[in-house]
DNA sequence: TTACACCCTGGACTATGGTGCAGGGTCATG
DNA sequence: CATGACCCTGCACCATAGTCCAGGGTGTAA
């Protein structure tokens, strides 16, 4: 038969056998059945189940996504599925559109910085520790904070 | 004199009083000094700190290189900021380019997703849940795991 | 003096995604 | 049957950045 150990299919998914015991724990994965000793059995569905986790984590959805993600595929609602993907690529979008202005606020400090001399000199020590108009050169956008 | 309690100190802050006495566990901000009772007590220079510790929250960084930074400013060593915020853009960077491979994975999909009909028929369920080549458009990039 | 806002410490709890360990039981091979 | 690899449960623990609470003490103004 098919039919994998923990071991064998962490080692196959390429994750640990921790993991695998976490995500069922999580109510992600549970296993295709178990022997009278209690060992766990896992077929190949259960290993298709678990590559599609770790590659749904890839793209940045987090394991309560991805068990929404899953309820919505054994549903076969499929346009369901298209708007999570859909609201996740404008959540991705916000992220990154984010980070730009973190990398802009950076890079503009950074150009301005002697590099040497006095700290007093530092626009970067002086940006971040000034409470005056010296700040207003940096981003202020609420959502960075909640970066995930 | 100006000296503020701690209530007062979070509120010009706009932080939490439990944020103050957090960011002090952590070793980012000490009172100035202490009243008898054990108030803590603070001047313009912490508020300017605790402020400074705010904006680089802003920029990305994490209350330990926020602490080193601090650090490094004490020390007037100029050249180690810098370098230290160069460090820190290029760490923005590259998780710019691990979200933009990110919404690339998911664009494609969702593009090819009808939207309706069978799950069978859906490429963001089958991509996922395939283990052969069907997995093959979706990005592997190790540090996508990473994001903090 | 009384009222009430303010402050103290220490510890527990939140969410996320796991990791590690103790103390056992089981499976397969020689 | 012995050995070693594998597996079980339950629990504690990691980092991050806080938040909240109990059970007190203090500061100030009417």
């Amino acid at each position: 038969m098919d039919s994998l150990g923990i071991g064998a299919l962490a080692r196959k998914a390429g994750v640990r056998i921790d993991t695998v015991r976490y995500y069922e724990r999580s109510g992600l994965l549970a296993p295709k059945s178990r022997l009278p000793s209690g060992y766990r059995r896992y077929g190949p569905g259960e290993l298709a189940r678990l590559r599609f986790i770790r590659r749904a984590q890839a793209l940045g959805f987090s394991l309560r996504e991805i068990r929404e993600l899953l309820a919505l595929s054994k549903g076969r609602d499929v346009a369901r599925v298209k708007r999570t993907a859909q609201t996740k690529l404008a959540d991705v979008e916000a992220r990154i559109a984010a980070l730009h202005r973190v990398r802009e606020g950076l890079a503009t400090l950074i150009a301005a910085c002697p590099g040497h001399g006095d700290a007093a000199d530092c626009p970067i020590l002086q940006a971040l520790g000034g409470e005056g108009p010296g700040a207003s050169q940096l981003p202020h956008s609420p959502e960075l904070g909640a970066q995930r």
